[in-house]
RNA sequence: GCGGCAGUAGCUCAGUUGGCAGAGCAUUAGCUUCCCAAGCUAAGGGUCGAGGGUUCGAACCCCUUUUGCCGCUCCA
């Protein structure tokens, strides 16, 4: 474990120094939990989230993407249950300094009670308890807690703070509609900018059931902790997908995108050993299902994606609140031979956390390598294996030496490559020490042109994972480059 | 959010009793022309995380604050 978090400090070290990933705003100290991506970060991180769209939406001809906007109508966080379940209000026992949520700390000693026998008490604790949460009564709450002298597990003592509400969302204020709907909240998910355009997208695509839309977009959650680097953070990316399906197949189409979405991730070159299952025991409000793929962070195996069926929940907490039939008319026959009719459609989720796969593919591929040279003495490099498709740079082209017009022929092939794929060139320092910067910053392939080039136009391809070099045609290289990304 | 520890050049760190802010690596320029880093010469780079206090004098002592790490807590 000791290693494991060295490696992790390692990794996140190396990420300042390459250009992928630095604390925000860090010449004014930072920003806790936030992190803005660097030349080499951002090119990941888009290569990725193109590499998900395009699986998603051009492989899957009955998905499409959307792109909404992250201020909503303050309406749709009461519907999908945010306002209420992603708030709690907190209380903290002076002695102990312990924090408790409220409810939590209400319903501990309502057990207590039942245990006891005293099941009328218990029962009549849990409704003032709710009367009070619903009207957000915190002094009145913290009258319940001393009436019922309840204390701390820790310091046994009842020496209580006053009740805060700690609310995840972000809030800030929209100037121009009055009243109590002028606060607006920071989306804390983007799933709800797909449910509310769920019908607009069916209609306009003329979409059938079953079908997706896909999304990319920053969330943002006021998250008491946030830490351990980029995984969780105050702001951050989703790409979610959601599957609207007919009712009583969603448990089919679950089990699909289960397999599915652990296969995209196989394909990223995550190794199988490395991703598990996760079923969640607790479900949330919305869900009768729901999974997690879990990758192995140098800190633990954890959340990478979640996939979730939500049953007809968002849809029909909209259809409510909006009063707007967001309902299907499924045209397919009975066995009767009418057309199946209206329904609310369910609801097959699955959602990425992109920043945590940026996170993933890096500590993935990082390496620091130590081996012995011929001569004896030692060498090493730090290598990230990025597969090749999502490299920022996806090749490296670089005349040994800068004379002898060796970097005119190597501008020339970068002006022809750069055209298809990101292409780096430098012709600085010794080519050893050129190829383990491109080490260093994932770059798969390097092209070394050379004296000999000028006699038979060949060149060195030289590949970051095995070290290897072999001679190709000068002529082959887009073309060959263009086979490995591909 | 609470408690503990920490923050000196891009990185890793040194800095004696409170008395001129340093090294190695990295970077940039030049030399070298090298097919897997660590050759030579030179240069640039710092309000010592920030603000305040004590002092003739603070990187060093005190207070506040911020960021990170660890532990709690939280993570529909």
């Amino acid at each position: 474990m000791a290693n494991e978090q060295n490696n992790f400090s390692e990794i996140i070290a190396h990420c300042k120094e390459y250009g992928y990933i630095f604390p925000s705003s860090e010449i004014y100290d930072g920003l806790s939990a936030v992190y803005d991506y660097g030349q080499n970060g951002a090119q990941l991180k888009k290569n990725i989230r193109d590499y998900w769209w395009k699986n998603m939406t051009q492989l899957h001809e009955n998905i499409v993407g959307i792109d909404a906007a992250i201020f909503m109508h303050p309406l749709t966080w009461k519907a999908s249950g945010h306002v209420d379940n992603f708030s709690d209000p907190m209380i903290d026992n002076k002695d102990s300094k312990k924090r408790y949520r409220v409810d939590h700390l209400i319903e501990t000693h309502a057990e207590k009670l039942a245990l006891e026998g005293k099941k009328e008490e218990e029962y009549a604790l849990l409704k003032k308890m709710d009367a009070l949460l619903s009207k957000d009564d915190f002094d009145g709450l913290k009258n319940l807690i001393e009436e019922n002298k309840i204390t701390c597990a820790i310091s046994e003592t009842s020496n209580w703070t006053d009740i805060r509400q700690f609310n995840l969302m972000f809030d800030t204020k929209l100037g121009s509609v009055s009243g109590e709907e002028d606060t607006i909240y920071l989306r804390p998910e983007t799933a709800q900018g797909i449910f509310v355009n769920f019908l607009n997208v069916q209609k306009t695509g003329r979409m059938k059931i079953p079908f997706g839309i896909a999304q990319t977009g920053k969330a943002f959650r006021n998250e008491i902790v946030a830490r351990q680097f980029i995984f969780r953070m105050r702001e951050f990316e989703q790409m979610e997908m959601q599957f609207f399906v007919k009712p009583g197949t969603e448990m089919e189409w679950y089990n699909f995108w289960k397999a599915e979405r652990l296969k995209w991730h196989e394909s990223l070159g995550i190794p199988a050993s490395k991703l598990r299952y996760h079923d969640h025991v607790k479900l949330a409000h919305y869900a009768n299902a729901a999974v997690d793929i879990e990758f192995e962070f140098p800190f633990g195996f954890k959340e990478l994606e979640g996939i979730h069926s939500r049953t007809d929940f968002d849809l029909k907490q909209h259809q409510q609140l909006s009063k707007k039939k967001l309902q299907y008319f499924d045209n397919d026959l009975k066995e009767d031979g009418k057309p199946i009719g209206n329904y609310i459609p369910y609801v097959v989720e699955t959602s990425v956390g992109l920043d945590r796969l940026c996170l993933a593919v890096i500590s993935n591929s990082y390496a620091n390598e130590k081996w012995n040279k011929e001569d004896g003495t030692e060498d090493s490099r730090v290598v990230l294996r990025i597969p090749a498709k999502i490299a920022p740079y996806k090749l490296a082209i670089l005349p040994l030496v800068k004379k002898d017009a060796l970097p005119e022929i190597a501008k020339h092939i970068l002006n022809e490559c750069k055209e298809s794929f990101h292409a780096f060139y430098e012709e600085k320092d010794s080519i050893g020490k050129r190829y383990r910067r491109m080490d260093a910053i994932g770059t798969p392939f390097c092209v070394t042109i050379d004296h000999q080039t000028k006699e038979d136009n060949t060149v060195t391809i030289r590949y970051r994972d095995t070290m290897l070099q072999e001679r190709i045609l000068l002529a082959d290289v887009k073309k060959i480059i263009m086979e490995k990304i591909n």
